[in-house]
DNA sequence: CTGTATTTGTCCGTATGTATG
DNA sequence: GCATACATACGGACAAATACA
């Protein structure tokens, strides 16, 4: 009754016996979902009736909702009910950002390490950044680089611009995961970046550098791109290398 | 009495009363492990203790060390104990394979989207890859690639070998993140490779295309090296495509 | 091998907080 | 204000797994 569908469809032990009793009804959970073919937003069945029809108890149901309610699979909003959630990247960005914090004793590698993968993913995407191209887009480029530059010769940060403009790069790609990577990854850096600290006149050579990309993206010129953005990591890594020297 | 320490030192709402109880809890042991300078693999205090420390009830804790334990921060061991988790991309895999599965009704968008991230950060870290290489690293990368193809013309699959051919290739950059990264995203193309299929002649060709990416790389050719990446994901994206066109 | 202690796993009952009508 | 339905929180009891003497 509880499995009508004739394969598995489910590869991860379906509901085996081996696992502990929450990580069943957490796959059952899963797989209901799935079943129904329930969409981010959709309500699931209340603890009661998940207790009844997956026979567990309530603390068996409750730990496994918040087992994937943590990984953003299923989202619980009190009194109101349980509901299928946004399936985002906001657990990776919590695991990351610990372990940030983590590290953050004796180097930081981690960030180090993240400003990498992001300059890469950007340089790698850089061709069809400029392919995909479209004109309110540029100009969205270039007026919030110039937000930036403006702030920072007031002496204002702009960490809200600069997540603006690095999402805005990656938007007309169509291509939702690397979307949500670019923003759980700048998300990471955002946590860690007041424990950096700035350099004198950093903020104003980061804007510059953002005006930079903005240009060469509207001029299509691929190469010049991939040279501005790589321009742009330069003064991020050597604050990170100088936190690094400092302990 | 609960916090001693003077700042918050966790920006997450440090344990600000607006959450529930289990999220308090859960910042809590997160920050016990940060000022503690715990690392992977330590003990932590039992259920019992922290029920004390934290002054809340037992369900309170467990909800909140599932939640944890579903991020990979705590790995809890049945009879023996709960320890600091190896915070590993895991929770990332689960979610991106779960959203595959969701998003398979209308297409492999999920799927798509995944090859073409994993196809730009080896073809971005393809000189650096080069730049890195060791003696035994070529050799490895040679053996695995060679395997490959004496089992494709058996007729046999070698995903494990393809696995640990992608993870060889990032091996010697020393970033952790990428590396994991790495197995994540295969992971995830793995788990939702099954239901793909495959198409006749297929195995060879996608055994070639290893041994060419070894060649590429033991001869330091970079651009060899991103052209041979490319080439491999080629019938990759065939097969997701066809999938798509059967549904 | 056999208990015993420790620790996590599971279940139950009850009371409280929250949103809807 | 009241009733209903829901999630939240607490505490107790017993089972299961592990370690150790």
């Amino acid at each position: 009754m509880v499995n009508s569908e004739p394969g598995p469809l489910w590869s991860g032990d379906a509901h085996g016996r081996g696992n502990s009793r929450r990580e069943q009804v957490a796959d059952q959970i899963k797989q209901l979902i799935i079943r129904n073919r329930m969409r981010p937003g959709d309500l699931l069945p209340t603890e009661g009736e998940l207790c009844d029809v997956l026979h567990a108890s309530r603390s068996s149901v409750r730990e496994a909702v918040k087992m994937l309610n943590a990984l953003d699979i299923v989202e619980v909003r009190h009194g109101h009910g349980t509901y299928v959630g946004g399936m985002s990247l906001g657990p990776l960005v919590e695991s990351l950002t610990f372990r940030g914090f983590l590290s953050r004793d004796d180097d930081h590698r981690v960030m180090s390490e993240l400003v990498d993968v992001r300059d890469t993913l950007e340089q790698g995407f850089a061709e069809s950044i400029v392919e995909a191209l479209t004109d309110e887009q540029g100009e969205r480029l270039a007026t919030t680089a110039d937000k930036m530059l403006t702030r920072a010769r007031a002496g204002q940060e702009f960490i809200d611009l600069d997540r603006d403009f690095h999402l805005a790069l990656m938007q007309e790609l169509g291509n939702q995961l690397l979307l949500q990577l670019t923003g759980a990854f700048w998300e990471v850096h955002a946590a860690a970046a007041p424990t950096l600290g700035h350099a004198a006149g950093q903020l104003e050579e980061t804007a510059i550098a953002h005006v930079r990309i903005a240009e060469a993206v509207r001029a299509k010129d691929v190469p010049a791109v991939r040279e501005a953005i790589a321009a742009h990591y330069v003064p991020i890594r050597s604050t990170i290398a100088q936190f690094h020297r400092r302990a």
